[in-house]
DNA sequence: GTCTATAGCCGGATAGAC
DNA sequence: GTCTATCCGGCTATAGAC
């Protein structure tokens, strides 16, 4: 993204997302935002009236409310096929932006003012991911005991990989998995983490994990 | 946790890691802890010298180096049995301690000058399961694609559930999961995420999950 | 060991000139 | 829209009395 190309606005709010993802909201000076977007100070109280509107700003510009509406909306309900593009519309959207991802995992392990910011844009997620499952284990396909316990094993597959960087020390491959490499390995280990059986764990655009390798 | 019980330094590093995994370490000041801790703000200088050293005190305390070597120990090496020894160590250390789990994942997510400490207390952790993860996968036990995306899966699933309050809103059930129920549901999800044969998901200590149900 | 008082800095915010 | 200058409160840290 190249900032000269935008308006102040718009910079501030790019800046204070790449901050805010790397060294969190408190750890962040509305000063160090204005500097790194090459706006002056003062034009943050203009454009938003503080620091904490432009975390709210934030979510409504790079992650509004509809874009998680039109996640894994198909018209077919096979339970396996729906979670499956569900999971790759989130994973898409979290390789797109990974630091608004960031921000949200980050915020939702606190306890501050921001949380029901931060919920308002993640619920819906858990959510959609919710529904799958449960007409999943409605129509046999899926297996677990607790729907609660489930959903956050899920949503915690869904969203590990930003973490990638901190195994860097003991990693035992080289560069970045590709978008399709991360879909094939998610929807193989969610699936069959469901008990869903092999014979479903494949598609059109997923190719089949070989049960030995 | 009776903190009238305790001396004035072990009163702040409690106080301390409360704090921090609510609100962060940069969101909350030293001022909050020694007042909550109910000791002098001197006392923090006195005992640690400066707030980031009560940081690194409160890893060395709470999750000591060898606590995490002694994880999983035992004789026997079938990699599925071995997995489930080590999962259950850290899930207990997980239910017992969470804020200190909460510190740490907080810390990963960020690139700080913290960042150094929070690695060499939670690295040894992916290190033991990348080491199973491997041996199994070597016996044909285990089986994935790549090796550094499944381990960032496993270790999500198994630090995935101190985030259980953030689904309260759409929550379908009432109560804590107990470490019986969590442990079943977590072994049951990522051995079969391994792809393990049903017929080895189960032990004397853990019920098996039946696939239909 | 515990306290008060204070140094010195950096935070967010804004008034007001241009 | 953009800037400088400044307010003021909270921050970490410590000197020094007891």
């Amino acid at each position: 993204m190249n900032l000269t190309l935008m308006d102040a606005r718009l910079r501030i709010l790019v800046t204070a997302k790449k901050l805010f993802a790397k060294q969190g909201y408190d750890g962040t000076s509305v000063r160090e935002i204005s500097k790194e977007a090459g706006t002056n100070l003062a034009m943050i109280s203009y454009y938003f009236g503080g620091k904490d509107q432009i975390f709210e700003a934030l979510f409504e510009t790079f992650m509004p409310l509809d874009r998680v509406d039109k996640m894994g909306v198909s018209q077919q309900d096979e339970p396996a096929e729906e979670l499956r593009l569900l999971m790759g519309d989130m994973l898409e959207f979290r390789l797109k932006d990974p630091e608004i991802i960031n921000i949200l995992r980050h915020e939702m392990n606190l306890r501050t003012v921001r949380y029901e910011i931060v919920q308002r844009h993640i619920l819906p997620m858990y959510a959609k991911i919710q529904g799958v499952l449960q007409r999943g284990r409605a129509a046999n396909v899926f297996h677990f005991e607790s729907l609660d316990t489930i959903l956050l094993f899920v949503m915690a597959s869904i969203f590990a990989h930003s973490s990638r960087s901190q195994i860097a020390l003991i990693a035992t491959e080289e560069g970045q998995p590709t978008y399709e490499e991360l879909l094939r390995d998610l929807t193989a280990y969610v699936l069959r983490g469901l008990g869903v059986q092999q014979s479903s764990i494949h598609s059109n655009t997923v190719p089949q994990i070989p049960l030995s390798n």
